[in-house]
RNA sequence: GGGGACGUGGUGCAGCCUGGUUUAGCAUGCCGGUCUGUCACACCGGUGGUCGCGGGUUCAAAUCCCGUCGUCCCCGCCA
């Protein structure tokens, strides 16, 4: 080794020991007779002191070997900020391994960052900083705290192919051409699903694996066109037997990586429940605001526009924001209102108990108002805000419009970790652009048995499926279900969802054989590494916790890619381009 | 595919709404100098910008208009 410890290492009892670290000048403090160089490498810095016989030109981030004696530090002079902080290297050599040949866009060391492009651009200078560093580490933290439990309950890491065939139903595919079959490709997998359930069948009865998955999709905050997954399957359990084997990976996860206790068992509430209460299947329940049915309050108002609508079946629901009385202005309830249209509703009605009552239409709705302020017991100072529409509509309105309070205005208490299952999805939902339904979670999902029998022939959106979700904080951080085990119940479901036999023998012709030849009953989850990762770490993109991300269109600033190839390549694959111009 | 925000020395921002006293300002970095106990060292001096790009309006454009490119956020999309 070049050095004898790192910059995070020596302490008091280190002191006249005689050491060499290396590392980068994260920045010099020259006092002219002397000079303090900070080094600083993954563990952390030391400081370093140049006397003045040192005749050296030293650039902020060369990489540096320095020989030197650890000293205490004068009692007055303690750093109590850095671990190091009680001693210092008072250098006798310095080696300049390699000095930077101009200025940097940036340095690590200070406090002000540039816009994430210039650092996904040089990325190899943001991961210096100790900030993004630490958030790669506990990702690689994260990563073994699952490693290590799921191997201890038996769970066997399997490779599955990243070449592999294109999957029709849900996201677009990454295409990979192929050159010794010409014309033909393979596509990165959206997910290992298939190979997960083939493992099964082959009987490795317990399988993860920490695998790249790729969509060809519009990137978000949450969303990459290449993401991580914890990817799990197992043999011969019931949908409980996910459900607790998760929740023992994600308590030990935040166990060790956070030193937090997460809940013995999440709560388990049903698609339905939050839709009909949160208007989202991945609320956020810190901010509260729960929906309240109020139709029955409003079923003999004399104010036509909403006695009309209940009266079609609609109904009227709505939420309470506590103190906020004093924020509801003309302006902010129009902001509510253009939520609210923008969800095909005709608009808002609210109330607040200030020192009188004030509100929406109160000429006709005072009356109502103070049954339903009672019943809902809303205490001075607090708003109630409600729709009235169609049950889906209501829901969705309200959705939007509780999360953009709480983004804007309850922001402090979206602290800690909200942790549950969302269970029952929908099996399948009705596709406009295809004109027949698709499955909500996959086609590989074992329908609520009862409700397919009930249902096959009428209504397919009320069959419900065994899928759960893991939502933490208002992400959908895992996806899971119960599986189909079984050849003609497979077809069952390929069937109703409308697919051709000829489509279907292409597109799982191999699936459904292999069901033919024994599989056991099995199920599994996948859960998103960044979004779990990003949560852990308390930010808000998850490119914060990628080592080289893309930005929202797809490019990496970093590499250039994507990129045009050469004609040679192109040949080779028997590719013609015939659109675009490589910008 | 659609909506919104942003683009000004290396970096982060102000100026733009209301065009002209702006020779584009501030902070930070960088360079030089002074300084032996600093820790975002301090102080003094200096360096650095075709205001993303193209077009238009105007006597005059960083500023107004149109287009375009890039970045970020959102809707659609993401089984």
């Amino acid at each position: 080794m070049l050095r004898t410890h790192t910059c995070g290492e020596l302490r008091l009892s280190d002191v006249n020991k005689k050491v060499v670290l290396a590392g980068w000048v994260d920045r010099i403090r020259d006092l002219g007779g002397v000079k303090f160089v900070m080094l600083r490498d993954r563990y952390g810095q030391t400081q370093i002191v140049l006397s003045r016989n040192f005749d050296l030109d030293l650039k902020r981030e060369s990489v540096v070997r320095v020989e030197g004696v650890v000293r205490e530090r004068p009692k007055d002079t303690v750093n109590r900020e850095l671990a190091t902080g009680e001693i210092e290297v008072f250098a006798e050599r310095v080696e300049v391994l390699s000095a930077p040949e101009k200025d940097l866009p940036f340095y690590p060391g200070e406090p002000n960052l540039p816009s994430e492009d210039v650092r996904l651009k040089y990325r190899y200078i943001d991961l210096r900083r100790k900030e993004m560093m630490d958030r790669i580490i506990t990702r690689h933290r994260v990563a073994q705290a699952v490693r290590q439990y799921l191997s201890a309950l038996g769970f066997i890491e399997v490779e599955t192919p990243f070449l592999t065939k294109s999957t029709p139903e849900g996201a677009r595919d990454f295409l990979v051409p192929s050159r010794l079959k010409p014309g033909t490709f393979y596509a990165l997998p959206q997910s290992p699903q298939l190979f997960k359930q083939l493992l099964m069948v082959g009987g490795l009865d317990r399988y993860f694996q920490i695998v790249r998955c790729f969509r060809d999709e519009d990137l978000r905050a949450d969303r990459q066109p290449e993401f991580t997954q914890i990817d799990i399957e197992m043999s011969f359990v019931t949908r409980e037997d996910v459900l607790e084997t998760v929740e023992g990976m994600v308590r030990y996860v935040f166990k060790q990586v956070l030193d937090v206790d997460l809940p013995e068992k999440f709560d388990r509430l049903s698609y339905q429940y939050c839709m009909d209460t949160y208007g989202s299947d991945k609320p956020d329940r810190r901010i509260g605001m729960e929906f309240v049915n109020l139709t029955e309050y409003f079923r003999n108002s004399d104010y036509n526009v909403v006695k009309n609508i209940v009266e079609n079946g609609g109904v009227v629901k709505g939420f309470v924001v506590n103190n906020f009385a004093s924020k509801m202005s003309r302006k902010v309830a129009e902001e509510f209102e253009t939520i609210v249209k923008k969800n095909g509703l005709g608009g808002i009605l609210w109330f607040a108990l200030d020192n009188e009552m004030k509100g929406s239409a109160l000429k006709h709705l005072k009356n109502i108002y103070d049954e339903v302020s009672k019943a809902i017991r809303i205490q001075h100072g607090d708003v109630c805000l409600m729709v009235a529409g169609k049950p889906a509509e209501v829901n969705a309105a309200l959705g939007e419009l509780r999360k953009a309070i709480g983004d804007t205005h309850f922001a402090h208490m979206k602290a800690g970790f909200d942790v549950f299952w969302v269970l029952d999805f929908p099996m399948f939902e009705y596709s406009e652009e295809e004109g027949r339904y698709v499955a909500q979670h996959h086609p590989f999902t074992m329908p609520n048995l009862e409700d397919l029998e009930r249902y096959k022939d009428g209504d397919l959106s009320k069959i419900r499926a065994q899928s759960y979700d893991l939502v933490i904080n208002g992400y959908e951080v895992g996806s899971g279900s119960i599986r189909i085990h079984n050849r003609d119940l497979q077809r069952e479901v390929f069937r109703l969802m409308r697919l051709s036999e000829e489509e279907i023998k292409i597109k799982f012709g191999f699936l459904l054989e292999a069901f033919q030849y024994g599989a056991p009953p099995h199920g599994g989850i996948a859960l998103g590494l960044d979004r779990l990762v990003a949560i852990i770490c308390n930010v808000s993109s998850i490119r914060e916790v990628i080592a080289f991300p893309k930005t929202a269109t797809g490019v990496c600033p970093l590499t250039g890619a994507p990129d045009v190839v050469s004609e040679q390549q192109l040949r080779e694959l028997k590719i013609r381009i015939t659109g675009g111009n490589g910008t």
